[in-house]
DNA sequence: GCGACAG
DNA sequence: ATCTTGTCGC
């Protein structure tokens, strides 16, 4: 799939601001009207001995039923820390190598982090909606920044998520018993859509399938281009 | 200065 | 994200 290019990757940390501060007037946070009949979710997967990164997307038809159609990875070198609040400045690149080799256009991608519920309303599913100019979801694990009152222990029940008193994404329950996750808006789109998505993409897991099966499929990489250290020696105790 | 902090 | 075994609970 095809993407533009609106700035280099190589940036310092206060570029990388001002960057996210100019992106972010060109997100449309409408949904945009279509049918949609592919939905993909994209996930890293880190390893720290070689510093590179393992990134897949899988692509599946959205109805009733959830169909993988197509997959996708990449390999390479890490080229930016991990600080929160630009983790789209470390995972952007490698996730756009594994787009380019992607042969479907996506009509919705979910991605493993925020949308806008971000510190300058700019997150990774908000960046990388903008670059691949298609609707964009972030379903993150865990809270980046806002405030929310908990949610009922039931499926399918959220919470708006507050930031500077503005409604940035909801804290959404799709599995019970479990932890919920922050979903908000990437690119192309509103909360009501985002929240949705996610909770129709849900089999009974806590994460949505595109981006459970992303996560399985970096890690399937990740084992099978392990670099395997020869095993130490190991050593006999004497005396 | 202190605490918080997606992956 | 990663390091990591067993274990508690639906």
């Amino acid at each position: 799939m095809k993407f533009n290019r609106l700035h280099p990757w190589c940036v310092d940390y206060k570029k990388a601001v001002q960057i996210q501060d100019t992106l972010r007037d060109l997100l449309i946070l409408k949904k945009t009207t279509g049918k949609i009949c592919t939905i993909a979710g994209a996930d890293v997967s880190y390893d720290k001995h070689s510093d590179r990164f393992f990134a897949g997307v899988v692509v599946f038809t959205f109805g009733k039923q959830l169909e993988k159609i197509e997959e996708s990875t990449a390999v390479g070198k890490a080229g930016f820390p991990y600080i929160p609040g630009l983790l789209s400045f470390r995972e952007a690149p490698i996730l756009l190598k594994a787009f380019k080799k992607l042969r479907n256009n996506p009509d919705v991608i979910l991605f493993d982090g925020q949308g806008i519920a971000h510190p300058r309303y700019f997150g990774l599913a908000s960046h990388m909606g903008l670059i691949l100019d298609t609707p964009s979801i972030g379903c993150a694990k865990s809270r980046l920044v806002g405030e929310y009152r908990c949610v009922k222990n039931i499926a399918g029940e959220y919470s708006k998520l507050f930031y500077k008193n503005k409604v940035v994404g909801a804290v959404l329950r799709t599995k019970a018993n479990t932890n919920p996750i922050f979903v908000s808006p990437g690119h192309k789109a509103d909360l009501p859509f985002a929240i949705r998505i996610a909770l129709k993409t849900c089999r009974g897991y806590r994460i949505p399938e595109p981006i459970r099966h992303a996560h399985l499929l970096v890690n399937k990489v990740r084992r099978k281009l392990a670099i395997h250290v020869p095993a130490a020696p190991v050593n006999e105790q004497y005396n």
